[in-house]
RNA sequence: GGACGGGUGGGUGAGUGGCUAAAACCAGCAGACUGUAAAUCUGCCGCUCCUUGCGGGCUACGGAGGUUCGAAUCCUCCCCCGUCCA
């Protein structure tokens, strides 16, 4: 394996950083894994809990895809182990365990997705049953007595569910120490995660050291922001950007963020080096580019790396052509209907729409948001008559648009 | 095991017998304005039925019973969370 001078790999894996614990550690185990030509064993962990992969989850795995690009070996693991245990992290509550059937389900098409970033035939892929399965009770207790309460305690999480009187159930204190003997098994050099996983990693440099382990590199990443510009991105909060999603989804979702959030999503999510960032970030600021052709171009630049350039192409102009002309757009959904009697819009509105209640399409109508063949429609009641055949659109809201076709 | 405090709608959190589908705030949704940005303004914000009306029905204040014409509010038992004591 040929490796990249040291310097070099360092300034590439510095982009989008939040913290490397110890950068001169790093720069250690860079440097003779270019003399000994092994490369280095990064370790990320996920939580198979939900299946479905959004922005906010890729940029750690673009992290580690960089390490896969310099020619280490990207170890993913797949927590099936600890999330049957349930993982504290993040959450201020205690999560119920997940069945096996169910991980198992969760990790498989967790990792389709995850290939569409890593290089499928150079990642080693581990589930840590593998070794947490076989820990005996003896090992478990010679784990635990590794560590200590008050320092488990610092923990952020734990911190404040102390303080404001919340639940901790003892097994959430087991989570980062079985995290940090997965370290251990996998004798990681370095270990990736959001910042939120700081004190996990940091956890894992000391139990590798008590089982005589040159400690791994704890290396995070920032969290990533939801398209509201205030949370993280997650999907209870519905404020995410799926991977799976179409390109118009993924470039409509893009375009509303907030201008500020653009910059780290250049940071995080773009593979723009660092200087062209800074240069378009000056030219917006000035006033020499306009904020939304840069925001364009930044939808259109994440969007092309999960479907292709093509398809982004097409994801811009389609939205131009709707949200900036205000046309229909070029392809939309086709409800068929038989010739029948009559029916009220707002029943047919909750299935076509997509909508949660009926109570919730009248509310629509009513605030005139529905609009039939470009007549907006106000009356609640209002019906359709189905019995001619025809065809006309409906439009719901500001993105919903569709056909209805009867027969 | 004992003493005490607490469990209300997506979240925070008012509400101690009818005027409460339940204050207020946040989030969310829609409309206006825009660059589907931000800010702002306006309206909506349990479900359902119809003759869409300040209409009818149903469900809702940890759970189950009970008192009452009427209960989130009172009583009983149970479950859960926390604090202090052991």
């Amino acid at each position: 394996m040929h490796f990249r001078p040291v310097d070099e790999q360092l300034a590439y894996l510095r982009k989008g950083a939040a913290e490397i614990i110890r950068e001169e550690e790093l720069k250690a185990k860079l440097e003779k894994s270019l003399s000994t030509g092994a490369p280095l064993r990064v370790k990320l962990g996920v939580d198979p809990t939900a299946p479905d992969i959004h922005l906010g989850h890729t940029v750690v795995i673009r992290k580690l895809k960089h390490f896969q690009d310099l020619g280490h070996t990207a170890i993913f693991l797949i927590g099936d182990f600890t999330a049957m245990v349930g993982d504290p992290t993040g959450q201020s509550e205690t999560r119920p365990p997940l069945s096996p059937e169910q991980v198992q389900a969760n990790a498989t098409t967790y990792l389709e997705q995850v290939y569409k970033i890593l290089d499928r035939e150079k990642t080693e892929v581990r589930y840590n049953s593998e070794w947490l399965g076989k820990l005996t009770g003896h090992d478990m207790i010679k784990l635990c007595g590794h560590y200590r309460l008050a320092r488990m305690l610092e923990r952020e999480d734990f911190r404040s569910r102390l303080a404001g009187n919340q639940p901790i159930a003892i097994h959430e204190l087991l989570y980062p120490l079985l995290q940090a003997y997965d370290s251990v098994a996998l004798e990681a050099d370095v270990e990736l995660g959001a910042t939120e996983q700081k004190f996990n990693l940091l956890a894992g440099r000391e139990i590798q050291r008590e089982y005589g382990q040159p400690s791994q590199v704890a290396f995070t990443v920032p969290i990533l922001v939801g398209t509201d510009g205030e949370r993280k991105m997650s999907k209870s909060l519905g404020n995410y950007v799926g991977i799976t999603e179409s390109p118009g989804e993924m470039f409509g979702k893009l375009m509303s963020i907030p201008d500020e959030l653009m910059w780290s999503y250049y940071e995080l999510l773009t593979d723009l080096p660092p200087v062209e960032i800074i240069g378009l970030r000056q030219r917006a600021e000035s006033g020499k580019a306009h904020p939304r052709d840069v925001k364009t171009n930044l939808a259109q630049e994440i969007v092309a790396g999960f479907h292709s350039k093509d398809a982004a192409q097409k994801a811009a102009e389609e939205f131009r052509r709707v949200f900036s002309e205000r046309q229909a757009p070029t392809e939309v959904t086709q409800w068929f209907v038989p010739q029948t009697g009559k029916e009220k819009l707002a029943k047919l509105l909750v299935r076509w729409a997509d909508l949660s209640s009926r109570a919730e399409a009248e509310r629509l109508i009513r605030q005139g948001a529905v609009e039939i063949d470009d007549k907006t429609i106000s009356d609640p009641a209002y019906e359709i008559d189905f019995n001619k055949p025809r065809t006309f659109s409906i439009r719901v809201g500001k993105r919903k648009f569709f056909k209805v076709e009867v027969q």
